[in-house]
RNA sequence: GCGGGUGUAGCUCAGUGGUAGAGCAUCACGUUGCCAACGUGAUGGUCGUGGGUUCGAGUCCCAUCACCCGCUCCA
């Protein structure tokens, strides 16, 4: 089972030093992170198997690493400026927001009220000048050296079309991927690392001939589109994601973004907060080349609502040397979040086991309190029946109705606090689960933790750190990591610190392998203190030296997900913890 | 930005106006023959921040910041 919530995720990668708030000293700046040294380890792995898997083992892809700061221009001619804005006004009486361009008239379509805010824009793209001069805003002079922090490293991308085509003789179809940080001031950042302001993004421009250029036997634009998407759904999978909680969701026409002719989501199905887009794949037609360009056709530029480009120097087309003509090229797109990646990776590898069987002695008692807990909980049920019953008497506009009346409909609920519904399905769970200890251990622990039959209910709150306690007595949490995204590979334990030949032996082999893979010695505690520890960080494998050792130059290997121990020759380790990280 | 909630040690929390605490974690020493062992000791907090009331504020008041949950956002 993966992640419960964000927040168990969170936790763990404050505790053990994959993430931290950004800024904590003073209080944290919304919505920025930093990555710890088990953070950085794991955003590195994440980023150079998509490398990897879309530069190296493609023969049509080339690099890219494009300058964060981008002139003003760039954006006004992506659309970016006039379009990655959102005009909003917030109604007064009943507080929706709503998209000002949405609205067809001064009225709020929620509760028709028109006592509504001016329009407030928010630009999403943060801005700096350069140069050490501060102009006053809006004038010639301050626009003159505005610039903006890239809101997506797309269109650097576009920029240097030519250049890569050009300099690495490529011929279309060919692509060009680039990793980097981006930046956007959203109106709404959260869930963690999920939506942030900065962030980092792995995107493909993939360049392919225009429909009209398309001959028998060659794929169209769908088509690539189409096969991005199966090529892009698969990485996802081959790092461990379960298909049954990634899936592909094609926009609405409604969705689409200003560039785009369609796009397919990625969605992960995160704890809390449900489907998250974690990547879009998007047919971005020749509209940013296009809009880059001088000397584009009026019959384009009206096809593509583009107005003529007289800033620019350059036309972003490509002469095929087979079809003997000059075009500008189509583009699919597949971009992903790598932050966000990583927040997917991670909810995936995280799992709670019961690892030691709880005694009868302590089960038994648990028993009895969770009987007592279901009795109780059945009288409130009861209680909360009849009072329904009586409430349901005096008519809406009571005394008590009026104070909520204008609240939107299932914001409070102003009668009995318990919900005879919840409280039953509650009951029925617990019973079920109650059967089938001490294996349910953790079930009963979630359950009594999340089940909004069980809020409010005083033997409930009783039995809770009971079962919690022994719950963590019981457990490790191990993150299931796919060995080429853990951030540590391999841990190396002495089984006894006080014994020199031991302690030589494993710092020996920590310092053999240490040039090719990350490794961590410990022996700051007890050897299943050490295990769980990075279980919790995912690492895949752990050594332990021990006193077999000094015979016969073999230690215990350890694996991370089945627990299971082998021996191995010191001689051997290096090739086949290679073999097993998919590092050779 | 608006509404609701939260903020005390790295973590979980206790502390209702009178000398800042517990458990876990961390570190040191000893002990320990493979899955969160034990003993002894130690480190660690201007109680989110700033102001106010008070002889005295973690506690009461105001402001502010951050986080969480909602509000059309998309990597």
């Amino acid at each position: 089972m993966p992640a419960r919530s964000i927040e168990q995720i969170r936790n763990l990668c404050k505790r053990r030093g994959f993430i931290f708030p950004g800024s904590a000293a003073y209080g944290g700046l919304g919505s920025f992170w930093d990555y710890g040294p088990l953070g950085v380890e794991m955003l590195g792995h994440i980023k150079r198997a998509w490398w990897r898997n879309v530069v190296y083992e493609r023969d049509d892809m080339e690099g890219l690493d494009g300058a964060i700061i981008t002139s003003r221009k760039v954006w006004q001619h992506s659309g970016h400026e006039a379009t990655f804005s959102d005009p909003l006004v917030d109604c007064k009486k009943c507080r929706a927001r709503h998209r000002a361009d949405h609205l067809t008239s001064n009225v709020c379509p929620k509760c028709g009220s028109t006592d509504l805010t001016p329009p407030r824009s928010f630009n999403l793209m943060f801005q700096s000048h350069v140069g050490p001069v501060a102009a006053e805003v809006g004038t010639d002079e301050e626009l003159a050296s505005r610039v903006y922090l890239r809101p997506e490293t797309a269109q650097t991308i576009f920029m240097n079309f030519k250049h890569v085509q050009a300099t690495l003789r490529r011929k279309v179809p060919f692509g060009v991927a680039q990793i980097g940080k981006a930046f956007r001031n959203e109106i709404t950042p959260g869930n963690f690392i999920f939506r942030t302001r900065e962030f980092e993004q792995m995107e493909i421009e993939f360049f392919i001939k225009p429909p009209q250029f398309v001959k028998d036997g060659e794929k169209t634009d769908e088509q690539w589109h189409e096969e991005w998407i199966s090529q892009r759904y698969n990485w996802w999978l081959s790092l461990g994601v379960d298909p049954s909680r990634l899936r592909k969701r094609a926009q609405d026409k409604a969705e689409l973004a200003h560039y785009a002719k369609a796009t397919t989501d990625l969605e992960y199905l995160f704890p809390d907060f449900g489907w998250g887009e974690v990547e879009g794949v998007a047919n971005r037609t020749d509209f940013d080349l296009s809009a880059h360009s001088r000397d584009i056709p009026e019959a384009d530029l009206a096809r593509l609502k583009l107005e003529k480009n007289a800033d620019s120097t350059e036309t972003f087309d490509y002469f095929d040397p087979e079809a003997k003509a000059r075009y500008i090229p189509w583009v699919i797109e597949p971009s992903a979040g790598v932050t966000r990646a990583m927040l997917t990776f991670l909810c995936e590898a995280y799992h709670e086991e019961l690892v030691k069987e709880p005694t009868p002695a302590e089960v038994d008692p648990l028993k009895v309190e969770i009987d007592s807990a279901i009795k109780n909980a059945q009288k409130k049920a009861k209680e909360a029946e009849k009072l329904r019953a009586e409430s349901r008497v005096p008519s809406p506009g009571s005394t008590a109705d009026k104070a909520a009346g204008d609240a939107a409909p299932g914001t409070r609920d102003t009668g009995p606090k318990h919900d005879p519904v919840a409280i039953a399905d509650f009951v029925a769970k617990l019973e079920e689960m109650k059967g089938r200890l001490p294996a349910s251990l953790l079930e009963i622990d979630n359950l009594l933790e999340e089940h909004p039959g069980a809020q409010n209910l005083e033997p409930v709150k009783k039995l809770k750190p009971k079962v919690n306690k022994l719950a963590e007595d019981c457990v490790r949490v191990v993150l299931r990591l796919h060995p080429t995204l853990a951030p540590i590979k391999v841990a190396i334990f002495p089984l006894k610190k006080n014994e020199p030949a031991i302690v030589d032996i494993g710092r020996r082999i920590t310092k053999q392998l240490a040039p090719f893979m990350r490794v961590q010695y410990d022996d700051s505690a007890g050897i299943g203190r050490l295990y769980r520890r990075q279980d919790e960080i995912g690492t895949p494998f752990c050594i332990t030296v021990d006193f077999q050792t000094l015979e016969d130059n073999t230690v215990t290997l350890r694996e991370r997900d089945s627990m299971a121990q082998s021996r191995v020759k010191i001689d051997d380790l290096k090739h086949m913890l290679m073999q097993r990280l998919h590092l050779a």
